[in-house]
DNA sequence: GCTAGGCAGTAACATTAGTTACAAAGGATT
DNA sequence: AATCCTTTGTAACTAATGTTACTGCCTAGC
């Protein structure tokens, strides 16, 4: 676990903090689509992500759902550690964009890191920094932009994210994470098929030019 | 200074962090309205809101605003700890909702008190988890409400801060706040009126069942 | 090969929100 | 009182998004 620590923090932690982290963190392999968070949980430990990402999703009560970041190799979820320190339920959930290795920590230690470890400080401040761009961000593009934009940004980061350009999702799918419907989704979709931008098929998308 | 900070922060705060605090905090009183902070400014000290209220407004690249949520008693900005812990330009606007009295806390004294004191620790944290969640209830007001209800909590809203049923803005400024545009929110209002929630006055609006 | 179920394309329509334009009313100044 | 500016009301229109309904197509499983 050494290892895997060492080439995704080595460059923000002590050594003492990453030999500290392996005694207490279990390392676990997910696969892609599986549930970490759901709405509700109370939450014992913090994610440390290793590799793959993960995709932090907002549900209203209805059951509408709503991308709002992933996660990806070196992040946390600040989610979790607010919800934590508060010892109050996930508002979020978390699902494994791709197939990813993590390191839980139990969350006893972070109070005791905090105090311990500069680096620990600036990693959980950072997080949260970051965190909170990512949903002002999110909120820049539902607020400000129409749906043609938001489907851009959408093809874009989830081409990013699984390292392609080849998007494997329906598009209800998409229609569900961007909070839309599936048909406003296929006409913006086959509207941006026409520009030449991107290419339809079934089950997936090929992005050309966005 | 001590005695307005024991009144607002005597019962998170221990006593030594307080005297700290009055040390080296700068006391100040701002009216209503006043400009705070502006996007793009970098911030040296951080916020603690001894009474009044501040709103905190998100701003796209076109002068297009969107208000994020307020600020009361006993709030500082976590917007402002990001910035500050990140070195980076502020990502909003601050503005004074109602007339303030603030103290500013130079940002060097945030590490020291955060390896010191566990209730600065606390407060830092509970301070990130609230603003965290009061922009998630923003974003999904935007994002799953449509604007007659946003209306709604947005007036519900500017009364609980302001304490009184009266909401002193014009339609317009209601309009810049919500994102929307003046005909839309003077047509909702009428709305609102007709059904008896509200009563529309020149400049003011009076809060009757809502 | 056949078929059921999931997926995508499309048309027609409804609703919500934004825009433009203009009228009317209130309030301040002269 | 006459004037001017701000605020509000309203109509008519456009644009964006969502909804319903139906079609054909693909493909996995029989």
């Amino acid at each position: 676990m050494i290892q895997e620590l060492t080439e995704s923090y080595g460059n923000i932690f002590e050594k003492d903090l990453i030999t500290e982290i392996a005694q207490v963190g279990t390392y676990k392999e997910v696969p892609e689509g599986y549930k970490l968070i759901e709405i509700g949980d109370y939450i014992k430990g913090m994610p440390l992500l290793i590799s793959g990402a993960i995709k932090i999703l907002r549900d209203d009560n209805d059951g509408d759902e709503l991308l709002l970041y992933y996660l990806e190799k070196g992040d946390t979820c600040s989610m979790t550690l607010a919800c934590c320190m508060g010892d109050s339920k996930s508002e979020i959930r978390a699902i494994t964009e791709t197939d990813s290795k993590l390191i839980m920590v139990p969350m006893q230690k972070m109070e005791e890191w905090t105090v311990k470890y500069k680096s620990w400080r600036n990693f959980v401040f950072n997080s949260y920094h970051e965190r909170l761009n990512e949903l002002l961000s999110t909120l820049d593009s539902i607020a400000f932009d129409k749906m043609d934009a938001r489907l851009i940004s959408y093809l874009k980061e989830k081409a990013r994210i699984n390292k392609g350009n080849v998007i494997h999702n329906t598009h209800q799918e998409i229609a569900y994470e961007l909070h839309s419907s599936r048909v406003v989704i296929s006409r913006l979709l086959k509207k941006l098929e026409q520009m030449g931008a991107i290419e339809l098929h079934r089950n997936y998308i090929k992005i050309l030019d966005l």
